[in-house]
DNA sequence: TATTAGCACTTGAAAATTAGTAGTGCTAAT
DNA sequence: ATTAGCACTACTAATTTTCAAGTGCTAATA
């Protein structure tokens, strides 16, 4: 446990390093404290003991290690209080009824990372108690058709598929059939009730069933794939961590992979989570600061990425206000 | 007018130049020719004098100059044969029948894009004779509904809808009214159809008619709004013109801008169209490389952004590979 | 016992110097 | 018309110098 000067100490490190991103001295530090800079250097070296602090070589100032961070974000910093303006801003967006939902959290992600500089992505996907409304088939031409899906809170995808030698009236069996047995099933269901009730079924009526078959399961399965979206990449150019070609590219290739992202942005805990350089799965440079989400409609995870130097308190004040104003 | 000689000299210079990214002196050159590399430097000052080439400082090699290039492509280059492996990676992508146009367009741009380290865009649009094929709503709830747009091509466009205080019997009206009268109309003409058609009808059927059409010609007006596709913008990372984060920043931002990518990028010459440094609208330092396609369904530009040290022949080469390939 | 003044020492960053090299233009000879 | 030869230029990379920021330790102090 630390003494109540070392957490001042500490603290006003961390807040200072966050702003400047330069080693921080005890020149600095003391004159905040009544004590002289001596002090603050012994117990600099005693946070350094115990892994909280870092040097970026023999004599330089104090940085903060993931350790240390890691011990503001729990004990050292106080929530802030959102900054009317910043507020005003985003209540703007979620003022505005014309915008679906995941239009709204990616507007206002952009706000925030462009307030910010961070990165942010909005990762959705249809809610687990989404309900297939229902399908419906538009022919194009001999061949092609267009399968149009829709869920009882609003959400339409559509494909367009190839069937050949599939005549439209078996295809619009299916459809009735779908539309009779799976009406209702929650979105994540649909391929098992595909399976063990549409299938068995289709064999009798339908010639090519196994084509029609994969067709419908293809469909659903684009359905329920997760979306996802990262907004202000070029913000985390203006972080002087990113100040160099090599940790771009690293970092943008990272960003761009879809599947990656999903993977490791994903977040299944409701409360704002905080993972620290190494504790994050995307890539040792940066912290993510993330939470799930879910509106009756939808859910899935907003996130925003910055360097380990990030401004922990302030993030973490505007996603607790986007995560509450969205959810209701 | 420029002698043989000269002509090599200038075509040696920017092939160089193309692939090492540095000044080329008059030692590399003479080696090619059978003469003296004095002859050379003499030939090069000649093309300097003319602005075909410049020096980075008093002693150093030569670079192509704009003019240089704009001389090149004109009169010096000729277009090279697709390598046979190129070749066979796009053709996998043109044969997967799977896949729609946009995205066969998407996949062989980031292909070319990887292959060459520039950045591709691909600009979509419904085609000027893409026809409505039917109007369709969904109601969600009270309030709320689908409203889905086909055309004859298979595009499905879909938009949720709030309209209060209107009973669901009123909007099938004007749902049936519009399917009846103006579908088949070609995509682009329907806004004024609907305001001209529809607008003075749907005043007797319907109460709240003016929210109605409303609703309606922005569902329309979303409809045939370009769609933007910038594949591979990490690769021109790669590119050594691209080592200073001013410049990345710079650059990315105006990639990242769908508007003015829209106005900068969009090509109504069917040919394939080279515009160089200052000649294109996106950015003095890029050369920009494109083209419009059209199909039946779609029509659009297709387009490859790269340093103006760019390997013309090749992208050339590409596009046109790409462009007839779609086209059929 | 905790704090602090003071000083020697370390290191990196920036500026200045040096050395080397790739290239030029010009002149005079072929 | 071409070319050998040479003086000259300016960049690049390496090295050195200078400077400031900051440390740790010791000894004095409250």
């Amino acid at each position: 446990m630390l003494t109540e000067r070392q957490s001042q100490i500490l603290k006003l490190i961390i807040t200072e390093y966050i702003q400047s991103a330069r080693p921080v001295g005890s020149n600095l530090i003391c004159k905040e404290l009544n004590c002289s800079s001596a002090t603050v250097r012994n117990e600099m070296a005693s946070l350094e003991e115990l892994g909280l602090l870092e040097k970026t070589h023999t004599s330089s100032g104090r940085v903060p290690s993931e350790k240390g961070y890691r011990y503001y974000v729990d004990h050292l910093m106080k929530p802030k209080e959102l900054n009317g303006e910043d507020m005003l801003k985003l209540q703007i967006i979620f003022n505005n009824h014309q915008l679906e939902l995941t239009d709204c959290l990616s507007e206002s992600l952009k706000l925030i990372s462009d307030m910010t500089n961070y990165t942010s992505i909005v990762l959705g996907g249809a809610s687990h108690d989404n309900k297939l409304k229902e399908i419906n088939v538009i022919p194009i031409d001999t061949d092609n058709l267009i399968v149009i899906v829709v869920t009882d809170t609003g959400h339409v995808e559509n494909k367009k598929v190839t069937l050949k030698n599939v005549s439209l009236e078996e295809i619009k069996k299916t459809v009735n059939l779908i539309n009779d047995l799976i009406v209702g099933t929650p979105i994540d269901e649909v391929s098992s009730k595909l399976e063990f009730e549409i299938k068995p079924i289709i064999g009798r009526y339908v010639k090519e069933h196994e084509m029609v078959y994969n067709t419908f399961y293809q469909v659903f399965k684009d359905f329920s794939s997760k979306n996802i979206n990262v907004v202000g990449k070029n913000n985390i150019l203006k972080q002087p961590e990113f100040n160099n070609i090599e940790k771009i590219r690293d970092i943008f290739g990272k960003l761009d992979n879809n599947e990656e992202m999903i993977n490791n942005i994903t977040e299944e805990n409701n409360d704002i989570k905080i993972y620290i350089g190494k504790e994050n799965k995307l890539d040792e440079e940066v912290t993510v600061i993330k939470t799930k989400y879910h509106t009756k409609d939808q859910e899935g995870t907003i996130a925003i990425v910055g360097p380990k130097r990030m401004d922990y308190d302030r993030v973490v004040t505007l996603l607790e206000f986007i995560k509450e104003n969205i959810e209701k």
